[in-house]
DNA sequence: TTCTAAATTTAGAATTATTATAAACAATAA
DNA sequence: TTATTGTTTATAATAATTCTAAATTTAGAA
């Protein structure tokens, strides 16, 4: 997924931001991950490599991420904390309540419902939220006790 | 939609819980509402009416509403607060990231969207979250300027 | 290179939505 | 009635996110 990564670093960059380290380790880190993880746990795995990493900036690459529509925020999966998505492709997320884990797959509905959004909406759109929730297979079985 | 309303509490009713006039009351606004509210709108609606509610019973009934899976939570839309939505029926949210409104779209894709999911996924499903987001026609002419 | 200005990062404080707590209250039933 | 359980309320606590200002880095000019 070497793509998305470069994706994420020129969409900054067209917006008139410069690449920093930072910056270019959290789309790496954003990009390559399946985990659609937050900005803690992006953070988390940054933290290593950047000792004096900063949340804030974390955040503010996200959020800018965001607002140039190449990254998803699809909110909260029952953990208080909001989960991103590099990958702008329609899709369907579906999220665990209970360990928080949020996978993709696949359908072929969800490009024709895409398309027809975007033609139809009236909206300047910037990204989309197409999440199911509910209970994982294995968690299904915990709480069966 | 007075039926959306009685969907509510008896489904609260069936879940074991009594039905008081606070949560009746915020089973109807939720229902009648078109607005895709937040707990803390639902307050501000129903405070001149029980002018003791707690904004605590407003998020207890919500969560216990999504919880059962008949009320939808959509996260947030710009505001840093989670939108509620009492229409369960397979649709498309579009949210205003500038003025904040959600509002219903009709989509002939969702519900096969939706049937595929909930055959497919293994999942115990309890609620969707298909919502796009960006700017409605108003705030983009307010933006161009 | 050295200097300067603008952008960025950082640490920490502030904000604020949400959750937890415990006391007051209401409903149910023996 | 009295006991018991569930509910609401006011308030405190939590924690994710945002804000702020100082320190640092970058890009470009001299
Ligand atoms: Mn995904
Ligand atoms: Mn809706
Ligand atoms: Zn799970
Ligand atoms: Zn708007």
């Amino acid at each position: 997924m070497q793509i998305t990564t470069e994706r994420l670093t020129t969409s900054l960059k067209s917006a008139g931001m410069r690449m920093t380290p930072q910056r270019a380790a959290i789309c790496k880190a954003l990009a390559e991950s399946e985990a659609h993880p937050t900005a803690a746990m992006i953070y988390d795995e940054l933290r290593p490599q950047f000792d004096s990493l900063s949340l804030a900036t974390v955040y503010n690459t996200l959020e800018a991420l965001v607002k140039i529509g190449v990254v998803n925020a699809l909110g909260g999966a029952g953990d208080g904390s909001i989960h991103y998505d590099a990958d702008t492709e329609p899709h369907v997320n579906l999220a665990c309540i209970s360990c928080n884990k949020i996978i993709d797959i696949p359908s072929s509905h969800v490009q024709q419902l895409d398309d027809e959004i975007t033609s139809t909406s009236g909206y300047k759109l910037l990204g989309a939220r197409v999440l199911y929730y509910g209970l994982c297979p294995e968690c299904q079985k915990k709480q069966e006790n």
